[in-house]
DNA sequence: TTGTAGGCGTTATCAG
DNA sequence: CTGATAACGCCTACAA
C-alpha cells in the first residue's frame, strides 16, 4: 500500500510519494533535488510542485547513509562556557548557515585524551569536517578517509589548516601603546602555553628595542592569578601588559587595593578584548583577539576543504583597542 | 567479495565483517550491540572479541535510518555567544554525555520565525528531543511524531516541559538584601519581557510591604541602557535593583561618573550572577540565575521524555550572592 | 538462541 | 532525459 494518508495527520511524505504523484520514478525526484543533474524543465516543475504540495524534502538520514557523510560540521571546544569560545562558535555558525550545514558540538576539557574521543565520536557521525579550538592532541587526532580538521590556535605549531592570531604582533602593539604612554618600567604578566610565550616575545622585543627592561610575573589566565601577580608587582612598575583580560581584571583589582591609580600611576593593557574589557573599571585597553573573525575564517577554511579546495592558512592580525586603562591624562587634581 | 582488507589501511569494519569472523549472522551481532536482546554467553563474547579486534561499533548512520531517530539532542539558543547561554550549554553537555548523546546546535536570534526554521531543521535530522532557551515561538514549534521540546525560560507561560527560574523570588531576595542595608529610596531598572516583569513584581511587593515606594527606570539589558538609567536615577535614590548584570555594569559606571559611592551612597544588586559580576568594581552582588543548573535540569527532563518518562516541570530557586556592591560598611574614615 | 529476509530513504550506476 | 535496481549499514519481525 502506498503511503496515502487517510488519517488526518500528514505523515512525513517520502520520495516515493512524490514520485507517484508526479508520475515519475524516484530517481528523477532525487535528481531534481540534487543540483548539477539534468532533468527536463517540465518534469522538474511537476516534481517540485508535488513536493511542495506534500511538504517533501530529502531526509538527511537516508542521504547521509548512502553518501557516507552528513551535512554536519564538528566543533570541538576546550570548554563550552568560556565567552571567547562562544564568539568563535558564533562566527562558525553564521558562516556555515548559508550552506545548510549545522554544528555538532563536543568539548575536550583541555585534555588530549578526551579530545581524541570527541573527535572519534564526531567521525562516527560522519561530520564533513571538524574545527578544533586550542587542540592539545594536534596531529594525533583520528582521521578517517580524508576527513579534514581545521585548527584554531593549536598548541602544536606543525598541524596544517590553521587559523591563528599573530600573537607576537599583539605583544608589539601592547608595547607601542604603553611606550606612547610614557612607560619606563614595564612588566609582563603571562601564563603557560605557546600563545602567552609569543605575546611575551613580541612585547619584550619591542620594549628592549626601546631600551626598557621587562619584569616577568607568572600567572595562569585566572583572575585570581592576576590578583596575586598584581600584588607581586614591583613598586616602580608603571606599565603592565597582561596576557589575558581575566587576569588583567585581577591585576586591576590588586592595584586598586594598593591605592595605585590606573592609568595615572600604572597603565594596563590586556589581551583578548573579551566582553569584560569594556566593563572593568577603568575600561580596559586590550589587544583584540577577533574570536568571531577566527570562527568565520575557520568555517570558510572547512567549507573549502569539504569542497576539495583547500585554502591557505590564516593569520589574523590583532588590533589594539584603546580604552581608559592605558590613556594617560594629566593627574586629575581639581583646582 | 567480502570486505577483507588486503590493502594496508584498515577500512572501517562493518557489521558483516564482524559477523563473518565470529561465524554468526549479522542479526546476532546486532543483538549483541543492542541491549535487552537475548544471546548466548559464549556467542556474545566471541562477537565482542571480534568486534574489538576490528574496531567495530555500530554506525550511527545506519542505525538512525532504521530507527527513525538519532542520538542527537537539539539545542536552540537565542544567541550562541552570550555567556549565560554558554553556561546552559555546558550544563546540558555534561548531563547528556554519559548517555552517549551529543548536541546539535542551532540559534534563533531572538526571532520566532528563525526559531521555527531551526526547529524544523533539527526535526529533519531526527533529534530525539530539543531544548529551547527563551523561546519566542512557544507552542508554535513544529512537532513531528512525539518529538519533545523542553523549554528553558520561555516567554509563553503555557508551554509544557519547562525549566524556569523563580524570578519573583529573585526580586524578593534583592529587596531583602537592600532593605537589610538600610534602603529608604529604592529604584528598579528593568527591561522588556516577562522575566524582568516578574523580578520587578517580587521586588516591588517586598519593598511596599516594608513601606518603601519603588522608582522604575526602563532599560533593555544592555550596558548602555544601564548607563542611561544610572544617569536618570533621582538624587535621593540609595538602593538599586537591576534586572541584569550587564545593565548593572552600566549603572555602576554612571554612579562612578556622578561621584556617588557604591555601596556607601547607593547600594546595588544585579541579576544573573554572570561571570562579569565578580569582576566589576566594586564586585557586584547579584541574584544567581544558576544557568548551569538549568541546563542540567533541562537535559534531565529531555532524557526523561526520550525514555518515555516525562518528569515534572522544574522551578529553580535563585540565591543571592552577596558582594561588595550591597554590603554597607561604616564610611571608611580612618581615625 | 539463532538465522533469514525485508525495509528504512536516499543516491548512483547502468541501461534504455 | 529517464527508469530500474543495487547498494549504504543496520534493526527486527518471523521462522526455525
Amino acid at each position: 500500500m502506498p503511503p496515502s494518508s487517510p488519517d488526518g495527520l500528514t505523515r512525513n511524505a517520502g520520495i516515493r510519494e512524490v514520485a507517484r504523484r508526479a508520475g515519475v520514478s524516484i530517481a528523477t525526484v532525487s535528481r531534481v533535488f540534487n543540483a548539477h543533474s539534468t532533468v527536463q524543465q517540465g518534469t522538474r516543475e511537476r516534481v517540485l510542485e508535488e513536493a511542495r504540495a506534500v511538504g517533501y524534502s530529502p531526509s538527511p538520514l537516508g542521504r547521509n547513509l548512502v553518501r557516507g557523510r552528513s551535512d554536519l560540521l564538528g566543533v570541538i571546544l576546550p570548554n563550552t562556557g568560556f565567552p571567547l569560545y562562544g564568539a568563535v562558535l558564533r562566527g562558525i555558525e553564521d558562516t556555515i548557515q548559508a550552506s545548510g550545514m549545522s554544528v555538532l558540538l563536543a568539548s575536550s576539557r583541555d585534555d588530549a585524551q578526551i579530545e581524541v574521543q570527541a573527535a572519534q565520536h564526531l567521525l562516527r557521525h560522519a561530520v564533513d569536517a571538524s574545527i578544533v579550538v586550542n587542540s592539545r592532541a594536534g596531529r594525533n587526532l583520528p582521521t578517517d578517509r580524508d576527513l579534514a580538521y581545521v585548527h584554531i590556535a593549536p598548541e602544536d605549531p606543525a598541524v596544517p589548516h590553521r587559523v591563528e592570531l599573530d600573537n607576537v604582533r599583539g605583544g608589539e602593539l601592547a608595547a607601542v601603546e604603553l611606550l606612547a604612554g610614557g612607560a619606563r618600567c614595564p612588566a609582563f604578566v603571562g601564563a603557560p602555553g605557546r600563545e602567552s610565550a609569543e605575546r611575551e616575545r613580541g612585547f619584550v622585543t619591542s620594549m628592549e628595542e626601546a631600551g626598557r627592561r621587562v619584569r616577568r610575573v607568572p600567572g595562569d589566565y585566572s583572575e585570581d592569578s592576576g590578583l596575586r601577580a598584581g600584588m607581586a608587582l614591583p613598586a616602580d612598575v608603571d606599565a603592565v601588559f597582561v596576557a589575558g583580560d581575566l587576569m588583567a581584571a585581577g591585576v586591576l583589582r590588586a592595584l586598586h587595593q594598593q591605592g595605585r591609580r590606573v592609568p595615572t600611576d600604572v597603565a594596563i593593557v590586556g589581551f583578548d578584548d573579551s566582553l569584560i574589557a569594556p566593563l572593568l573599571y577603568p575600561r580596559l585597553s586590550s589587544v583584540r583577539q577577533l574570536a568571531y573573525d577566527m570562527g568565520v575564517a575557520a568555517a570558510q577554511l572547512a567549507l573549502g576543504l569539504i569542497a576539495g579546495e583547500p585554502g591557505p592558512d590564516v593569520v589574523i592580525t590583532p588590533e589594539l583597542v584603546r580604552r581608559e586603562s592605558s590613556i594617560r591624562v594629566p593627574s586629575p587634581r581639581p583646582p
